[in-house]
DNA sequence: CAAATAATTTGAAAAAATTACAAAAAACAT
DNA sequence: ATGTTTTTTGTAATTTTTTCAAATTATTTG
């Protein structure tokens, strides 16, 4: 627990960011659940133990993490978007029908262009995307 | 002009939608436009020829053109969906700066899976998208 | 240590995108 | 032509996200 607290400590220093109990808080949330959690999600499961934090120091502090890269912005669904922890690259996948976000471990994950420039743009993130029907949904759809 | 309305035509009658006047237009604004337009844009743009047109109809018809696979809904900007009517797949990137979405043509297409199922689930749709400067927005920046 | 300054957080209000839904219009069938 | 179904329209509601100024907390300086 603790030690889990020095580790997320540490990445926020490390992507030069100054820690805060809330930023602390909200980066510690996105390590220990995987579950590519909503700005309402990180907001509902946060407002427990820090009853005072505001749902616009969630925005603004997932929005930092994914700017200083130690979080991952994921626009994989129309309606809102959600964040990831793991910055290291890996393929997602977005249940049309519930709506859950899962990784795709197996797959290859997207790579980051070699060249400094492709097509004239300077790319700095990459996001592989699948689409489709999640294994418990299609389960739900056969009954 | 008019070749193209039949091709337009033609392709919804296809992709199993029956044909309007505003699913015609829609389309055919999405074949002739390819700047990946927001539904705002497609409205915008078709208001002068079709003065009664609803946003509505825009958002609907997007949507079922995009799940009628007539044309591609591309989710790579964390602010609103834009549309894409082509439909092969290739690589899009969205500019961090100016907010456009160009396509990538140089960058080899992600594929889709050739297994029915990926780790249980049921893809039917795979995006690849690239994120960062364009070039004009780094031009501009370098002043 | 206390006062001044800077950085962060908060909460309310506004903005923007999207959806719901019922009425109107158009297309189709009898 | 009349009734039925489909499509379109427009308004209102909903949801997500942003703006912004005030309040709080942290940091620096005398």
């Amino acid at each position: 627990m603790d030690s889990n607290n020095r580790e997320t400590f540490k990445k926020l220093v490390e992507c030069g960011i100054k820690p805060s109990m809330q930023r602390l808080a909200i980066l510690q949330y996105l390590m220990t659940h995987h579950t590519h959690p909503t700005v309402e999600d990180v907001y509902k499961g946060l407002c427990a133990d820090i009853p005072t934090l505001s749902r616009t120091t969630v925005y603004n502090t997932l929005r930092m993490l994914s700017e200083h890269r130690a979080a991952q912005m994921i626009t994989i669904d129309e309606h809102r978007v959600c964040y990831d922890g793991i910055v290291t690259p890996h393929v997602h996948f977005f249940c049309k029908k519930c709506g859950k976000v899962f990784n795709l471990s197996g797959v290859a994950a997207p790579k980051m262009p070699e060249a400094a420039l492709v097509e004239g743009c300077l790319v700095d993130e990459v996001q592989l995307y699948y689409k489709g029907l999640c294994g418990e949904c299609r389960k739900r759809s056969i009954n």
